[in-house]
DNA sequence: CTACCTGTTGACCATATAGTTAAGTTTTAT
DNA sequence: ATAAAACTTAACTATATGGTCAACAGGTAG
């Protein structure tokens, strides 16, 4: 017992300092871009010594993968599962509400994602893009089953999931130009649900379930 | 006339290297980022000296403001514009359409304006903010009319303009992501028809136009 | 021919930055 | 109490990079 507790302790601030440093090199790595952003502006974000940054992780390229795999966990956690019980109504519903969710509870993901997408994937291992191609072909074999039962309209299921991703993904992402269009300094609490509603409206009718 | 054509016998020669470099400057601001691009990447890139790169613009920052500006300028010549008389249906088909072949067509384009607002829009004027945030506006007002008109399904005219946006936007930011799910080398002729239609569908649906 | 303008380029420099090291301090285990 | 392990941190180093400069080339005008 007194040992858990010590081995806890200790555990606690290494991982305590390790989430810091996350949060703070997301954060960094959002606004400057991976070489943009020095390992000193990250210690100074996290309120620590750069050579302490160092002693928690090897490197720099370290400190990015660790944040690209929580993002990707974050996005594995977040997005929840469409089932076959599911139908396609229910499905797209689920698929929207939680994207949107995501965007407006963790946009640094989202952009972290995205830039990395955008520069080409440079970094991100096979297996994660595999596991992508995985999960999305799995859904739209989902769709097209629900297709070929005539429950819903016949539309492509790859291009229906794109549809999804990226208007749902464009409220993180774009963010800044959103906010300036609207002339707002912030998201508000209501814009959530009136995004969900307005675009499950739209995908919905789109899909002719409504 | 002798006069005339040697200015623009020195002017090509300034245009074409200040050409060159913009190009090669784009691929390189895609890949590396604002502060991972040297400019020794991009002159050899180009194919030409680094100081041969300064010669022509002052500094780093002034090679990426010309990219953003070719940027905006391709923009606002390849997004046609919408204007009263079209009506609902044929605006947001020419929309689309314009936008998707814009996406496929310049990718590079779309994904350094992605990167910049991702980004938090640190490099882009005041006036192209302005600029963008009339330019939706004016839409939205078209399409507010033609709500008010009983011409189209009473939907959100600022979020379905962000919802064409970005859906026709993801096909030249998330290219890689999206080549990897159809296990792909590169898009293909077809692929820019397939999606205009599929989007164009999916919306006109979606606002009760079809 | 000469002066001049445009463009070309290698060499150079100041600075910023990733990463190391070594000397310390604190915490934990026995 | 003591040894070991975990953690902290200032100082340092090697390198990469943005930007300058001075010398040079080629063509044009008078």
């Amino acid at each position: 017992m007194k040992n858990n507790k010590e081995i806890k302790k200790t555990g606690n601030i290494r991982v305590q300092s390790q989430h810091k440093i996350l949060i703070a090199a997301s954060t960094e790595f959002v606004l400057q871009g991976y070489k943009g952003a020095t390992v000193q502006s990250i210690a100074d974000r996290a309120g620590l010594p750069k050579a302490n940054i160092l002693y928690y992780f090897k490197n720099k390229e370290n400190i990015y993968h660790a944040v690209l795999e929580h993002t990707l966990q974050m996005w594995d956690e977040g997005i929840g599962d469409i089932t076959p019980e599911d139908g396609p109504k229910a499905a797209i519903e689920k698929f929207i509400d939680a994207k949107v969710r995501m965007s407006f509870k963790h946009p640094e993901s989202s952009k972290i994602y995205a830039m990395e997408i955008i520069q080409g994937a440079q970094h991100l291992k096979d297996f994660a893009r595999t596991y992508q191609r995985k999960w999305v072909r799995e859904k739209a074999q989902l769709f097209q089953k629900w297709i070929d039962n005539g429950e819903m309209r016949d539309v492509d299921p790859i291009h229906l999931i794109f549809l999804i991703w990226s208007s749902t993904q464009h409220y993180a992402d774009f963010e800044t130009q959103i906010l300036t269009i609207m002339n707002r300094a912030e998201y508000e609490e209501e814009d959530v649900e009136h995004v969900i509603s307005f675009l499950t409206d739209m995908i919905l009718r789109g899909c002719g379930l409504k």
